[in-house]
DNA sequence: ACAAAAGTGTTGCCCTTACACCCATGC
DNA sequence: GCATGGGTGTAAGGGCAACACTTTTGT
């Protein structure tokens, strides 16, 4: 059964990637879903994906089905993981790479439904409509993934505009990890991380103004160090 | 490009799986490695894996492909990557699904090479022969994601024998890690998991007896709680 | 002036780290 | 009896959690 003794031929799978794809807008945590137009599962909503094409590397199939569908690029992306249960397409065997992405609240705005897709939407990831194929699953695995990246990293920001508040900041947080935090510990901990720098604005609303931050250079640089690998 | 324009008939990669398997024997950390008989790559040491079948779920094709070239079974195993870079096989289009496995020091020793592999070897990961395909990378990848799980759990025991004492103990972490630690901390911080009991017995060897521990159940079921997802 | 969110410090506790000596055995 | 690894406690420092009031604006 080595890779080598390949002059048999053995049936294939064919290979999709899906992508889970966050945002933070209008005080929810939010994926972005598709409308399926054909069968199976058609009318049911699912994660934007395809099928890999030959000489593309996964991530930037990933990439491309995103553009395609969503019209969104430049996006935070990481391999999630690999489902390949029997049974989970109907029409046979098929394995899906998942990826977990994130857009900026900015980014999510420019999200329109691509031409050989059905609509695209946002939707509140604790408020789910019935979803195709395994999806719901691996959104919950991918919101299991976010919820540790929040905790050991501080990718937080990712998710909001470009400048942004520390309380929406501690929305973020608050949301994502299903916890209340303390307001002054966490202005602390996140002020202590070195990752954001105040941008001199401030935020006028209804009451007090808030002084405006963005993530700083610093910040993305540790993230692409850390994910120099694999 | 949707899963479900699905008429037409796209091209599709081979699937394997590819397992590294590390076990702790005579103070190195090692993993397991098979020769090759065949090309590409033929002499060249290389990981066990094979093609997935269909109808088989991934992680049941790493078990069976160890079982087949190396005779083990019931092992730890998890998901760490999947690996589809064009080029990363000369034969053509082939995705491999990279395993992470442990054995402890006792299966370590029932493993042979199984009927249609070559010859099976451990090796210290430190000092590898060359390897076929992106097998190094694989494995760097691999020993990354033990250094992450011996540091958040407890999970240093699985690659020695049944009963061990805890400067064996230490000497994995030391290894694993590349850093040594200090005797009475680690001891301290070890017993404090509650993960480890002593089994009553002792070690003799050339100097002061030592004792002799176990891994409590509790650690098992707390490990397989951890790992019920996805 | 009042409602509402922004902003700000201190304390106690726990966990981590650094550190050095006696003990039990085999030879 | 000596060489070798086994085994043990304490003190200081840093990080985390708990906690309440003042400030600034819009209306």
């Amino acid at each position: 059964m080595r890779a080598s003794s390949s002059k048999k031929e053995y049936p294939k799978p064919s290979v999709t990637v899906d992508i889970v794809l966050f945002t933070f807008a209008e005080g929810e945590l939010r994926v972005l879903l598709i409308k399926r137009k054909r069968e199976p599962f058609a009318n049911h909503w699912a994660l934007p994906g395809g099928f890999v094409n030959e000489n593309e590397r996964l991530e930037d199939a990933a990439a491309r089905e995103l553009y395609e569908e969503a019209g969104v690029k430049d996006i935070y992306l990481e391999q999630l993981y690999t489902f390949g249960d029997p049974g989970r397409d109907p029409r046979g065997w098929v394995i899906s790479v998942a990826y977990f992405a994130i857009v900026s609240a900015d980014q999510a705005r420019q999200v329109h439904a691509g031409d050989d897709a059905g609509d695209a939407a946002w939707f509140n990831v604790y408020d789910l409509p019935p979803l195709a194929f395994d999806h719901e699953r691996i959104i919950r695995y991918a919101l299991q993934r976010l919820r540790y990246k929040l905790e050991y990293t501080g990718l937080g920001f990712l998710l909001l505009p470009e400048s942004f508040t520390l309380s929406q900041l501690q929305a973020v947080y608050e949301i994502v990890l299903r916890e209340k935090l303390d307001k002054r510990n966490f202005r602390k901990k996140i002020l202590s991380m070195n990752i954001i720098e105040e941008t001199g604005q401030m935020r006028h609303g209804d009451h007090r103004p808030a002084r405006l931050y963005r993530f700083s250079a610093r910040a993305i640089e540790l993230e692409k160090a850390r994910r120099r690998f694999p």
